[in-house]
DNA sequence: CTTATAATGTCAATAAAACTGACATAAACT
DNA sequence: AGTTTATGTCAGTTTTATTGACATTATAAG
């Protein structure tokens, strides 16, 4: 077990043996049906509502960071401001997200979840939740660690800052 | 360190760290950014042709399991065949895909990648696997193996018999 | 102070990818 | 002979996105 020397080469070659292109496909469509499996409580939910996915993302991160102006979800989402605005306007209109004219730049617009928005956006993250802390908590602290280590790596270093500063902050 | 008693207990919320909400949330987030990092690379190559992740899908299916038939690959989209079909019938037309009536069973049609087929399905794993490899070689292997149990438990019950028998047999 | 730039909002047209519902055909099963 | 299954298609609709053009208001720069 310890010995070097005529085991390395095949130690070295099992250590890699996660990178084998069989390995990696394994890897893309795993993200592919857990990804659906990721969406599909929220979406349920959504489906029986007048809105969809988009709205959810929107809800979402408009209570992970409060005050959020609409060029920085805009970032975040990744989406035009035509397309946002749909969205956004639907939420506005149904009391479930105000817009603040901005403090300090009164151009800005900073958003903010009603109670109807909050209530809203806890239903939806609280089915989310369950089914991650399920898969957590069947997968263990380790396999937890590597999952979040390995999605860091595969998140595009273009939108890694805006995910930065995003992530780190906890919300009181 | 080995001393039991006192300890136990902050051990335990220790372990356990791992589902607080902040900590779930914060998977949530990085599924949410890392898909979008995952699928970025095809979606440009396919952006410059006439063909959307529709497609991809469909392709890396086919190409996945030659022989399958239209039945067995809308299982695995989970589309309507109305919507299988516009994409499929594009694919055939282009050249891309072939439909041969199956041998046991002549109602069934068993898809096939032709040779630009196979062709256009590597341009695109290629790129994807590029990202998946850097990503898992900067994670490690322990991290992958974490990674890999985490989706895994992520993944719809529903569904997961088909992915089960699809993950499982490696082309030869 | 005038002009330029930035943040937001909106109108219009379009596209991609899904959906429902209805219907047709051919083959297999009973 | 009648029913079910696998596939394909037509028509209409929905959701979510796009591009392009333009208006409003507010800040910044000269």
């Amino acid at each position: 077990m310890h010995a070097p020397g005529i085991n390395s080469k095949a130690t070295r070659s099992e250590q890699l043996l996660f990178l084998t292109d069989d390995q990696l496909r394994q890897g893309i469509e795993l993200m592919f049906f857990a990804y659906r499996g990721f969406t599909a409580d929220p979406d349920m939910i959504l489906q029986t509502m007048e809105y969809g996915r988009a709205h959810h993302r929107a809800i979402h991160f408009i209570g992970r960071k409060r005050g959020l102006t609409v060029n920085e979800l805009l970032g975040i989402l990744g989406v035009t401001k035509q397309s946002l605005n749909r969205v956004l306007r639907q939420l506005i209109d149904d009391g479930l997200v105000e817009n603040r004219v901005g403090l300090r730049d009164r151009r800005q617009r900073n958003l903010f979840l009603t109670e109807a928005g909050e209530s809203l956006e806890r239903k939806l993250s609280d089915a989310q939740r369950q089914r991650m802390r399920a898969a957590y908590a069947k997968a263990g602290p380790e396999a937890v660690a590597g999952f979040r280590t390995v999605l860091e790596q595969m998140i595009a270093p273009d939108i890694a800052r805006i995910v930065q500063s995003l992530l780190m902050d906890a919300e009181p």
